[in-house]
DNA sequence: CTGTTAGCGCATTCAG
DNA sequence: CTGAATGCGCTAACAG
């Protein structure tokens, strides 16, 4: 029992080296089972640790090791359940490999994107994950090239130093139009997320499906929807407007469409009666919603273990062989689709 | 121009010093802005920083300050919308103070709960926020009297020194419950959550409201949903097995109130025609579900402000003067909740 | 107002 | 296998 709520000084190094007779890099030795010590001194060592509480500190060690165990990940918005499911993935490998991970959400700022990276370089975190910023290439690239380690989600640096991962978006917009387009439908609309690049993926790839299916993209059925519940209930707003005879909606992520719905009941329409409408990324919440949704999966869990076993690999030197990894995703039906009228 | 890709050394605060022409000490004032600088030499300084381009080491200046500029936050499970609307209101205000914050989710898990408190106080954050925590208060207590400065969420320690921040769950509960009762119901359901404190204290209200009102408490009509989606509809599930003459349904959160609302309409009985459901939390996305969610208001974005503003203050030194922080709900009314048949 | 001098707590040569 | 010595980069007395 350490005399509880003592304001003693922590012990160091040096107390435990004292207190079991040894000196303190034989200490450092057997704490971090780096080189031998002999069987007698590493108990004696033991229990003066025990005896002591001690507990190296982590800041000093990084200051010589240059290490931090602290890896980043940099997201546009946790509040959209997509990216917190991604965390929850990233956290349980970090938690695995006794790493420990620094959250900073962006909201699309490429102002703020550059701060934050500046910042965690000057915490000397070890590493960074870094989903759908929208700062230049090559300012992300530069910060790679000075030694800091980043893997992009979700936006391509193309840069052989700086991986990419993440699911095919121009063809998972793809698989969702063609099964609009094969149940019959030809007014498809399209919520679009918040200006990033995925968003322009998605796009790309529902104009693609649209085009070899031998309809024309129509601007009338596009609009902007943020990524967001409420975007994509403005969105769907104005689409009853400027094309009242559309019968179907891609949306870009799942948040958009299930405010989409919302606004689709509202204006006295039914969902999947008067319109069809999927989504994308699967999340839990989308088996849930009334009607549950058709959507396009990406496996947040495979995107999150990935790009985490990939950056840290590359803080423990490998260089990543494949530069870009590209997961499938998946049209997962389910009720929210069906053919037109 | 400093020739990128160069693998040299990073600049130091000696480096500086030189070619300012001045000492360290001075540096490091007029960086911090702590004592005075004769101008000319600030010039020259700010020059030779812009040159070298130096970035103070933060470790290095964390070792000796014994301070990190970093927060924790540890809660249950960053997939729940509420959780990430929490951590969007902390982070904004860290951002502010140019603090930075570690993320931690502990899924009800005590073990894991201590193992990253242990952890982050080797690694000298200067403070966490705790949410739903299990771990008993002693231990928690524990961290504090070591001098690591603690706010609990959702979770009372009973302390003085551990300031507790939350929504007022048992009033939340009976707000709920009563609506239910006045709308003429009278077998109401309950879906409590995982283990928890704010578990005991939402089912708590819930009975009371109900015996005020005369009606007795049965155990039929509560299930455990683990504040998931998932975890509401096997509760719904069973709750129509058990009691299906039930009219209502309090849900201990949003999300398994969504989860529930699934079930209902699976079994063929409609919300809010055959049965009402009230959550809790108000989610942005309870807005727009189908049928848009009764629920109790919890403000998050000020739990968040209030909670933070508060860790902050004890890291500078500051005692909280109020120990007990609560917050009023606010019963929102929305379309899922109607008068019995 | 400024420079000198000590550490902060630890890992790591380098001898032995 | 072990210890003495050094330094990671910075701030904080303490003199001047």
């Amino acid at each position: 029992m350490s005399t509880p709520g003592s304001r003693r000084r922590r012990p160091t190094i040096y107390d435990v080296a004292r207190l079991a007779g040894v000196s303190t890099a034989t200490v450092s030795r057997a704490l971090n089972d780096t080189g031998q010590v002999a069987e007698p001194k590493r108990v004696a060592i033991d229990a003066a640790v025990e005896q002591l509480g001690y507990r190296p500190n982590t800041i000093a060690r990084s200051l010589v090791t240059r290490a931090t165990q602290t890896i980043a990940l940099l997201l546009p918005d946790i509040t959209n359940p997509f990216y917190a499911e991604l965390v929850a993935g990233i956290q349980a490998l970090t938690l695995e490999r006794d790493y420990t991970m620094l959250l900073c959400t962006t909201g699309f700022d490429p102002e703020l994107e550059e701060r934050y990276l500046r910042l965690l370089r000057a915490k000397h975190v070890d590493g960074a994950l870094v989903d759908g910023l929208v700062l230049p290439p090559e300012r992300i690239a530069r910060f790679v090239e000075d030694g800091f380690p980043i893997v992009c989600l979700d936006r391509d640096v193309s840069s052989p130093a700086v991986p990419l991962v993440q699911v095919d978006n121009r063809l998972g917009a793809g698989m969702a139009t063609e099964h609009l387009l094969s149940l019959g439908h030809r007014r498809i609309a399209h919520i679009a997320g918040a200006p990033a690049r995925i968003s322009e993926e998605r796009l790309l790839g529902y104009q693609a499906a649209l085009e070899s299916a031998g309809v024309t993209p129509d601007s009338a059925l596009v609009a902007l929807g943020a990524f967001t519940e409420t975007g994509g209930h403005d969105a769907m707003c104005a689409l009853l407007e400027s094309a009242p005879d559309l019968t179907a909606v891609f949306a870009a992520n799942d948040l958009s469409a299930i405010g989409a719905i919302n606004a689709i009941v509202a204006s006295g329409r039914s969902v999947p009666g008067d319109v069809s409408i999927v989504g994308f990324d699967d999340l839990r919440l989308s088996r849930f919603t009334s009607p549950p949704l058709t959507t396009v999966r990406q496996p947040a869990d495979e995107i999150a273990r990935h790009s985490t076993e990939l950056l840290l690999g590359m803080i423990a030197g490998r260089k990543p062989r494949k530069i870009h990894h590209l997961f499938v995703p998946e049209l997962i039906l389910r009720d929210s689709t069906r053919t037109p009228r």
